[in-house]
DNA sequence: CAAAAATGTCACAAAATTGTCATATAATCA
DNA sequence: TGATTATATGACAATTTTGTGACATTTTTG
């Protein structure tokens, strides 16, 4: 959830990107001009800025630069013109992207997240991934879920990014044991039993019971 | 001066984007494809991947969710068909920005200017890097935690700042060794262990507790 | 050149992870 | 149901991985 504050002069293109925004889960705050750059901005706190590049009384262009005369906050143009002077000028300002109008709510959410991302490292891209209403972080070798952090042992990540990538599919014991131990030299077929056993307690202990279930004679299923 | 690591199959492209990119102040490597992203990546060490789309063999979404799982470098797409699916893909796959062909040098470079700006300086208070509360600042081989200054050793700053690199995702062993020691003959696999004890001993005599952290079997963590 | 610092290696200690066994429980099927 | 097969679990041992001090070698510095 982050606040973001939009600078657009045109109330049914401003509520129409709020009304997305606010879709995608951040908390949007929208003025018509920046009478007052410095009072708004400072008492609004915004993440991320959306400015207009045509506005009454000054342009954006001038905006963007008082902004970046008292904060590196993210901000983001929205033009009418996209003509590439313009992208230029935008970026040679401190601005971090352009977005040209008409504005596709998925493309502006898209950037947004983007600039969001690298701004305040939010780690989620390519480094997630859900199962069950929790996380399964590869990177860091964990799953989160309800808050807590399950750290888990190279096997236990392993057996469950298998099943992750298998997700509601049922995966054969063979293939497991395939996947884990193929240029071992030879271990038992129990082994795998006692290691899905000990990836299970884990979880369960964390509250994620009953997330890998057993059909017998066939594999081992993600729910 | 960055250094720009382009993956391009076109030729005629891929050597106009080296000349504009060059002659703008920055290192640019170029291959046509990607054939071992990790070799490739973890030896040039670029602060900023282009990546075209369409590629021989697997296509540039492939790769960019491949360096995602071994890093943060800022990723740019170069795309012929510029329609929103694909900025949205890219952008959700951790990429930073989408440029669509053809070419305009000067968006080009100013879009990369934006995310390496964001990406480098931001972060990069004053000249250093934070971590866990502390500074690190490569030029002066030190770090600066709570009023007081911890002189690195070469081995010790460029582990640091490896796993800086890396901050929050854990790096393994193997790409530690290579990091550091590629080009030497041969350096024992426990020289790594000993290195990195150094540093922690350093870091812990100075109040910096637990910031490496060890995940037995896959490798080292910076929080 | 001598002293100090940094680095690499060895031997062994400690820790974490993993594999196996014995045995219990659950599922399948004639 | 009862026999048979498949899966689960706790305990323990083996193995792997990592940590540490000591010392030799190399590099840097005065």
């Amino acid at each position: 959830m982050y606040k973001i504050l939009l600078v657009e002069d045109d109330s049914a293109l401003a509520s129409a990107i709020e009304k997305t925004l606010s879709e995608y889960g951040n908390e949007i705050q929208s003025v018509k001009d920046f009478r007052s750059v410095k009072e708004e901005f400072l008492h609004y706190k915004p993440q991320l800025v959306l400015l207009d590049i045509k506005l009454p009384f000054y342009n954006g262009f001038h905006w963007c630069s008082e902004l970046r005369k008292i904060s590196k906050v993210p901000i983001i143009f929205l033009s009418s013109a996209s003509d590439n002077m313009n992208i230029v000028t935008a970026i040679s300002l401190g601005a971090d992207d352009f977005i040209a109008k008409p504005v596709d709510s998925m493309v502006l959410n898209a950037k947004i997240q983007a600039v969001l991302r690298r701004t305040y490292e939010i780690n989620d891209a390519g480094g997630g991934l859900e199962f069950h209403g929790a996380l399964l972080k590869p990177a860091e070798a964990c799953v989160f879920y309800d808050g807590k952090k399950i750290e888990l042992t190279k096997n236990e990540l392993r057996i469950l990014m298998f099943l992750l990538d298998n997700k509601g599919r049922i995966v054969s014991r063979d293939d497991l044991m395939k996947a884990l131990w193929q240029n071992d030299f030879y271990v038992e077929e129990n082994t795998l039993t006692v290691n899905v056993g000990r990836l299970r307690k884990k979880l369960e202990e964390n509250g994620l019971a009953d997330v890998i279930v057993t059909k017998s004679g066939i594999g081992y299923m993600l729910v």
